[in-house]
DNA sequence: TACCTACATATAGAGAGCCTACATGTAGGC
DNA sequence: GCCTACATGTAGGCTCTCTATATGTAGGTA
């Protein structure tokens, strides 16, 4: 996966995978790998950043927890954080759109 | 359109517009529109240094051509940008299929 | 003891490409 | 003279993703 490609639909990625329930940094990496099928291997050090960057702008909210004598930080959605999610949502339908009537093989110079 | 969404898809916009027929920069822009329906304008200072890019890597090669008084330059595919451009659309598949995995709602926590 | 792997978070700096803004010029209508 | 459409180009900024590195716990094993 050309690393470039991701950039503009991590937060979708992310927010959309704690739409559910709330999970740590760690877990959410092991969520886009398996949703993905395996496709999404995404490094920890594009995940913290970008987690704390949507919770400065409010899109999550953090705790911390220790499991088994390891320190989690678990995010959640925040409520503008699940309206943002429905508008990447819709946002990431009409970009495929364009980019898909682009990509489509045309043959004919008909328009 | 969100700019940062087209990172690592322009490639794939410009190679594809000029599958069928050597194109210009201005022509590739109204192009893009039209073939999205609207919803892509392209900025010439995006568009412009992306074909230089693109011909210097070998996709593309151009000449200049003088029509009505106006001097273009005139873009064609290369035997190794088509090739391209058919790697480009099955990585456009193969994203869209991991991230919309992903982002497709998912209510049980059985996947 | 030493070493390894899995789990878990974090930051600094690099790299790349898309965008804004600006510069330049022709053709044609009013 | 002024405007719009046509046509190409560059400089600099911005932001995000990645690589590399640092830190630490828990548990297995030799």
């Amino acid at each position: 996966m050309n690393p470039d490609a991701l950039r503009g639909h991590m937060d979708a990625l992310l927010l959309s995978v704690l739409e559910r329930e709330p999970l740590h940094g760690y877990a959410i990496i092991e969520a886009l790998q398996q949703r993905s099928g395996g496709a999404l291997s995404v490094p920890t050090g594009t995940v913290y950043p970008a987690l704390r960057r949507l919770e400065r702008i409010g899109h999550l909210s953090s705790e911390w927890a220790t499991v088994g004598g390891r320190k989690r930080r678990t995010y959640r959605l925040t409520e503008s954080g699940r309206r943002q999610l429905e508008g990447e949502r819709s946002a990431w339908r009409e970009f495929t759109d364009a980019i898909g009537s682009v990509l489509r093989p045309q043959t004919r110079a008909s328009g």
